[in-house]
DNA sequence: TACCGCATGTAAACGGTTACATGATTAC
DNA sequence: GTAATCATGTAACCGTTTACATGCGGTA
């Protein structure tokens, strides 16, 4: 029941959609900046030689005039197992935001059939959440804690309710099929 | 600028309302489960060790009949100042939603002032956050992409509606003093 | 009998950052 | 000449989890 947003894992999302350079990646991570401060190459590489080791990945050597030769690396029909059963175990319940959104972007380049579980899975756990927390503001706390079970509560109904209004959107983009 | 909860500060926190055994403070965590998940003893006791050695606590054994003896921290004017220190220093931006209620409760227990500054500092945050992830969405970015972001915009302005609320009313309640 | 709560602790492993090294090309 | 971009990599360090060890008392 770990569940956090593994490098690994990561890499093997982005490898799906094309195959790339560890560098190449480094700037598609830049790009996701919004949600995470994306990984240093000293975790990047090392990383890229595991999978490679594992045999998730395989590399292509290309050179360049000019330019330091790059290391194109491909998923292999192992990665992409690997890949679908991380995103098909149920996420640890209490899973942050940023490990949920990242399952959600992931999934959501796969199937919208993975996507439907990812929020399905999330609006499940949001209210387990909600309920926790509502639960918890009834013993006697702090100042401080108060206003944090507040807080929480309040992101936890926006969550709901933004969940809610997809999933609904969806089950009736479904039936129109 | 890096800014995760760290152990020894949560035990500073901690140990600013009472003094505690590690035992205790183990406990004490779990009652915030619906927040974080509670550090184990292999953190724990190691942490506790170095705040003695860099005089940020003080022990004191007492034993117990019938019971393992307790080994009681209290926390030190040093100690005080290091936590002081970490709360007032500005968070990160990007910052977790956790690491900012962390910091909620703890400076809800200190002071209002310390308590409204992080309030404010939040809503800067926040409110440039947005801003960025508006400017992702206008960009071309996969399904996936697209709802998680439109998820993390939702969220964003619920924040943002909850700490104006909040805001506004401890304002109120300095006018009235 | 076997496990749970109390209470403390250590060692190995993991996953990550920071800082370094290399070396060529382009832009200010 | 100084910095930035391209492109890869290693080593030291940090903080944490997991798994272990100890030992006693109460409970199912």
């Amino acid at each position: 029941m770990a569940n956090t947003i593994n490098i690994r894992q990561l890499i093997l999302g982005f490898l799906t959609q094309q195959p790339m350079s560890g560098y190449d990646i480094k700037r598609f991570l830049k790009g996701l900046s919004w949600l995470i401060d994306s990984p240093s190459f000293g975790s990047l590489y090392p990383a890229l030689h595991t999978l490679l080791k594992d045999g998730h990945v395989t590399v292509e050597i290309v050179p360049q005039q000019d330019k330091p030769r790059r290391k194109i690396y491909t998923i292999t029909d192992k990665g992409s197992e690997t890949l679908q059963d991380w995103i098909d175990q149920p996420a640890a319940s209490g899973v942050s935001l940023k490990a949920f959104l990242m399952r959600l972007i992931l999934a959501g380049n796969l199937s919208e059939a993975h996507l439907t579980a990812q929020l399905k899975q999330r609006r499940t756990q949001v209210s387990a959440h909600l309920q926790r927390t509502a639960d918890a503001l009834q013993k006697d706390v702090g100042p401080g804690e108060r206003l944090a079970l507040d807080y929480g509560l309040a992101v936890a109904n926006a969550e709901l309710a933004w969940l809610d209004n997809v999933l609904g959107r969806l089950s009736k983009d479904t039936e129109d099929t």
